[in-house]
DNA sequence: TCCATGTTTCAACGACTCTTGAGATATTGA
DNA sequence: TCAATATCTCAAGAGTCGTTGAAACATGGA
């Protein structure tokens, strides 16, 4: 992930329903869900609003979509996600201890990490 | 962090200028630097432009400042910026695998963690 | 083919963001 | 006290963002 891709999913995560979206994505799987879904669940928004905040987070990687009959699926992109959590470790605060040690540790515990991954 | 100080995070770094600061001062370290030396940083911004970006920057948590004599001295929050790494692989991503297990893998290569912290 | 359904596109509007330049404020040293 | 330095505050303007409602498009079934 490059810089103007995490400036934009920054600000694609900067939005209050934006967020929610990718949080429930996340939750929903790989399946993803229609758009119809999601717009219900962010207490029925309009389906223009729901497209406007789908297509900028489709912009922005972060949401990928396919259609499925007359619904239009969309789920989380897993690799944005995690690339962008990278961006910000290491280029942006160059995985400085002081903001990446903490995070780690808690996550390692959370993970469970494959243990014999690129560890030199 | 909470999500209203994510999201405000998150706009924080979504603007080009804000994240080059947030990069200086994170490698800039505890001490920091004054708005005069970021701002010669920047391009030679006006200002009152770095007085507008440092004070969002602020605003949102993600860097300090205190003042020593006629300058005023920015520095990265640390607590803050891993607060924020946490809050988007635990609350937004669920600590889900598929996100987190890449990110986990490439960190513990490059910032050696503790071994023995909380890792029930 | 026609209609119903699911979604997108468009135009309009108010609200917010970023930049600029001028002026105000705080601190130091003479 | 005065001047110089470092920074902030304010107002104005161009641009972008998010919402709304109406209309268009795509798909599937009768």
């Amino acid at each position: 992930m490059d810089e103007k891709q995490a400036l934009s999913a920054f600000a694609a995560l900067s939005q209050e329903t934006r967020l929610r979206i990718v949080r429930l994505l996340v939750t929903a799987g790989p399946d993803g869900m229609p758009a119809g879904a999601i717009g219900e669940a962010m207490d029925g928004a309009s389906s223009s609003r729901m497209s406007f905040h789908l297509s900028h987070l489709e912009q922005s990687g972060l949401v990928e979509s396919r259609r499925d009959g007359r619904s239009i699926i969309y789920s989380a992109s897993y690799p944005a996600l995690s690339g962008l959590l990278e961006f910000l470790m290491r280029d942006c605060c160059q995985g400085h201890p002081a903001v990446c040690s903490p995070v780690v540790n808690k996550l390692v515990a959370c993970c469970e990490p494959a243990k014999d991954a690129t560890h030199a």
